[in-house]
DNA sequence: AAAAAACTGGACTTGTGGGTCCATTTTCGC
DNA sequence: GCGAAAATGGACCCACAAGTCCAGTTTTTT
């Protein structure tokens, strides 16, 4: 069943518009309808381009926000080969994470965790690997520079920088304070700097 | 309207038996029938004790588990006055979190933002804050015993730690493994061990 | 022990939101 | 331009879970 161009517009509509709705009232009560009135379809469209209902079209908003974030760390994110690069990356982040304010589509559509569960999981999933991978080729790419000492894990580097990066976000959507993530960030990057003891 | 001893106990046998279905079946489909299965009340019971609905049910239980949280932590978090202590206090969070595998009442509650949102937001506000604070404490402790340099900012440390803590936990609900938690503790643990340099 | 207050059972109401159906219109390939 | 396939509108159904009510029982208080 192939989608014709205006198949595809409206699809792409209603992923937007439910992606957008998420912000707005959060997973919890957003419903179809709330969709509907905001991309002005109807409801026989959205059953016919998801035809798994609700938990397809969070599925898709899912995919359509992770795609974002990684999107909105570059070019920095892919290019982390200069302690600039970092700095400015770092930059980025907090910037990214203070605009979208305090409300996380993804980490709401986890908490959703219902039939979709495995799909969403599996999105997240990739996002981490993706995300947690680039952080490990910039720790590498530094390492071959000298910059950082050999010994150094790389993935475990990654995966402790992840970690905080998660914590903070998270920490930010409660509390509305960016102090956590930025402590993270900056404790994680200095880690990185500085020299392993000799012990 | 003071509570009679058999009064206490039902409202207590009904915070626990949510908090415990609440872990299986997660919040999202948590329904009160399945409270009062569990706990062999009634609807009248239920809101006899909780006037405000499942709102009002869910928060007794966010602050029920919120409790926990700390609790399991002790006695160690309360004692990091040697990196002994950090060690054991390290391990006890790890174990924890595998023992109660991948699902996390309180991140689920968050999730279920709506009107009970602000009292949600404090709840986890305060335990945040709790935790921040204990931490910091260890910190200014390993401080004045001249194990952790006098330059470092203990309550910036204690945000950045706590920082990673949630987000090992966060990743761990997703892919099920503890390996960001741990590097993010064996890290941050680190981190403070180490002098500064002298930059 | 008797009255008041707290507690309990369970039937009932109700709003809502996900999902279905089908008739009609538009788009697309040829 | 014509027929098939895709797209659309909107009325309809229905399950289900939150919340109400009140009659009856137990506990507390004096």
């Amino acid at each position: 069943m192939p989608l014709t161009r205006k198949g595809a517009a409206t699809r792409q509509r209603i992923v937007e518009g439910a992606a957008s709705e998420m912000r707005r009232l959060g997973v919890f009560s957003l419903t179809l309808d709330d969709v509907l009135r905001r991309t002005g379809t109807s409801k026989s469209q959205l059953f016919h381009y998801f035809p798994g209902g609700k938990d397809e079209l969070l599925l898709a908003v899912a995919r359509y926000e992770a795609s974002g974030v990684l999107g909105d760390q570059q070019p920095e994110l892919s290019a982390l080969n200069s302690w600039s690069a970092w700095r400015s990356w770092r930059d980025k982040v907090v910037e990214r994470y203070r605009d979208q304010g305090p409300n996380c589509p993804l980490n709401a559509v986890m908490g959703q965790l219902g039939p979709t569960s495995e799909g969403a999981r599996a999105v997240v999933r990739e996002l981490y690997a993706q995300w947690q991978g680039e952080l490990a080729a910039g720790i590498r790419s530094m390492q071959s520079q000298g910059e950082i000492e050999p010994a150094l894990d790389a993935e475990r580097g990654a995966r402790a920088l992840l970690a905080g990066v998660q914590g903070g976000v998270l920490i930010h959507l409660t509390t509305g304070s960016l102090e956590h993530l930025e402590a993270a960030l900056d404790q994680g990057i200095e880690f990185l700097r500085r020299p392993r003891a000799q012990a």
